[in-house]
DNA sequence: AATAAATAGGACAAAAATGTCCTTTATTGG
DNA sequence: CCAATAAAGGACATTTTTGTCCTATTTATT
């Protein structure tokens, strides 16, 4: 479904939400400690992400990952997964046909529409602030 | 979404279908021409699927790939998703958790079980019939 | 029996995704 | 200013996926 990169970018985001409603910033290591990933690979995502605006960054010592309270609500998923994997799973053929659409259709293009746009609004309706409290209170994990 | 063998194999596996319908038997060669796939790549994939016996197979002169009617209306998209990419559509978490389920989900579990359900109801009660007969009467396309 | 047509399958090649290592740049605090 | 810390980024390594080529096997036809 989505790429490692594209799973490793929102757990990593997800974190970062998570240690941004108390005010920490956090670096790299504690990231993909925290979400048990490849360290360096997970450093060149969150470049990844900082550069798209996903997440805001800091150099330097006390330097880290953050996002403030209101970018929370405004990032959606289907931002982190945009800038990580680009628009296939929004706008490619199930069946991988260059010119697939309504008016020339793949023999699974109406099914697959239906099922696409359902992932598409869920994507672009689930902020990190609400997978940030979720992880908060204790209900979901990121790592295992 | 799906990996580049495994939308070749459908759409091979829905040409087949076709053909038979007429009773004919094609070739890989026929196959990729009209699917417009890499030949070689093509047959190494009629290969899986016909071991995995979605499609039927025969050697020699007047050989090629077949389906029987009934056969037709059996095989359903997810028999072909799962020999070709495995169970990874049906089982893995969205995040790449190894250890996520509904007791330790991960913060987008809930939300993505639906999605797939939803993948999941579709591909396996989607037939190749089905697919062929669209084709046929001329509603969708298998390249380009 | 010989030939030719077709799939089966092994070995290899190329490209893409994943992952690592090392150097550079920015910034903080002493 | 200096040393230490953290992200940025370039170069490279590994693994997986995609794709090709060649030989072996099966079988229909003559």
């Amino acid at each position: 479904m989505f790429s490692k990169a594209c799973e490793y970018g929102i757990r990593a985001a997800v974190y970062v939400a998570l240690q941004s409603l108390d005010g920490r910033r956090v670096s790299v290591n504690e990231i993909a400690e925290e979400i048990d990933s490849p360290i360096a690979f997970t450093a060149k995502i969150l470049q990844q992400l900082s550069r798209s605006k996903v997440i805001h960054s800091v150099k330097g010592p006390t330097g880290g990952f953050e996002l403030d309270r209101t970018e929370m609500d405004t990032v959606k998923l289907s931002m982190i997964v945009h800038a990580i994997d680009g628009d296939d799973i929004y706008v490619g053929c199930g069946l991988g046909l260059k010119e697939c659409n309504a008016n020339q259709p793949c023999p699974l293009h109406d099914k697959f529409v239906d099922i696409r746009t359902d992932l598409k609004n869920m994507l672009e309706n689930t902020s990190l602030y609400e997978l940030a409290t979720g992880l908060e209170v204790g209900l979901t994990y990121l790592k295992r």
